[in-house]
DNA sequence: TCTTCTTATTTGCAATATACAAAAAACTTG
DNA sequence: CAAGTTTTTTGTATATTGCAAATAAGAAGA
């Protein structure tokens, strides 16, 4: 059993919605290799200190971000001989999304960039993992509340359909069917007396009907 | 970064169909711990040896049930501090699918049980693993070409549409509107010429139209 | 107060898709 | 060549979808 083992991260794509546009969130590395260059958020499993991979997503967004609690999925494991030039390495890599008000508020060094195309010039194979990710945020978003995580906790069906729209990067979705869908399949709930008000006809506010993501046996 | 690495493992679903019902392979753990015990096939990962994950996956593919070239697909990492009693574990899991027949000509010693309910007794957290197995390839079959791994080359539409009726666990699902969608969606394409016969009229046998594995953008 | 403006929400309808049932086709076997 | 069997096609009532238009409910300014 003593084989030597590989070098094992965990990175994070955080992703938010800014101007209508899916960002990645990076920071500048603080050490080698690419010192100082923007990459996803990641960190070394520390066996003393993390009871299982989440536990390291969790440290490394607390340590880097100062985020807690946000809703974590694990994206795949990235590995290869030659993927990190200190040695073979493995990376699992999770995936978060949240509203942009509460990535700017929690953390100022954060550089957001658009998530597609994929930014040029990324360390290690981030530009490979973060393109993965995209690529999963828009198969799940079909089927699943996963797009509510980039919005605040109480928004307007409006509001829900265009976080929808660009992440599917589309130019319309119309907006009576999918307030139908949305509302059959219970993934959202109105929230009694709650408004959204301007110069136009309040808008009913709508939260998640479950605590975390749930999934729907058709299609948005 | 000289940190003490985790345990870094590879282990490998490997399903079939055997009587109408998802089977999963086992095999007699070779050593501690639990020697002799029926576990997922799995290894370690060789530095020296494997370019990456995968090449893990199919280096033990290769070594316990001699099996070669098969679709195989990350299904997730498992990982903690308890999970083997060797000490901080992670392990990468690959799924593959395959069709009894050759599961059986390539691996007498595989062990097929039920996938479902989950085997009681399994070692370290394979039966989390065999869930999550499950899981993942009954949501993957509603919009994928996933089952027909399960099948051999050639298939007549109605052995394909019984596969996913298998898999989804359900009694009936409409042949007539089974055969139009998944001719639609060019999922499958019919082989001029060959056809399985019998005691009834002669039935079109299809191949899978791409190489690998294909997504629909609606459901079976 | 009343008109205008804006966006939310509901309604209507044609086109499409689905579930279910039945008919027709094409072989094998006795 | 009739009977049996499964494949393949067809038909139809029902449900869903896509698109367009109407209606609702507030704010803002005259």
């Amino acid at each position: 059993m003593d084989y030597p083992r590989p070098i094992s991260t965990v990175d994070i794509v955080l992703l938010t919605l800014e101007d209508a546009a899916l960002k990645v969130a990076l920071y500048p590395r603080e050490g080698p290799p690419f010192q100082d260059m923007p990459a996803l958020p990641g960190g070394f499993v520390r066996v003393d200190q993390d009871a299982d991979l989440e536990g390291v997503a969790r440290r490394v967004l607390q340590e880097k971000a100062t985020l807690k609690g946000l809703h974590l999925e694990q994206l795949a494991t990235f590995s290869g001989r030659d993927r990190d030039p200190r040695g073979w390495s493995l990376s699992v890599v999770y995936l978060a999304l949240l509203p942009v008000a509460r990535l700017r508020r929690a953390s100022t060094d954060a550089l957001l960039r658009p998530a597609e195309p994929v930014p040029a010039g990324l360390p290690f194979d981030h530009g490979t993992i973060l393109a993965a990710a995209v690529a999963r945020v828009r198969a799940k978003s079909v089927y699943s509340t996963l797009p509510t995580f980039l919005l605040d906790d109480e928004f307007t069906i409006t509001e829900l359909r265009d976080v929808y729209r660009c992440v599917f990067g589309v130019d319309k979705l119309d907006l009576a069917g999918f307030r139908k869908k949305i509302l059959d399949l219970r993934a959202i709930e109105p929230i009694a007396g709650h408004f959204r008000t301007g110069t136009h006809r309040p808008a009913q506010l709508y939260r998640r009907a479950a605590r975390g993501i749930a999934h729907f046996d058709r299609t948005i």
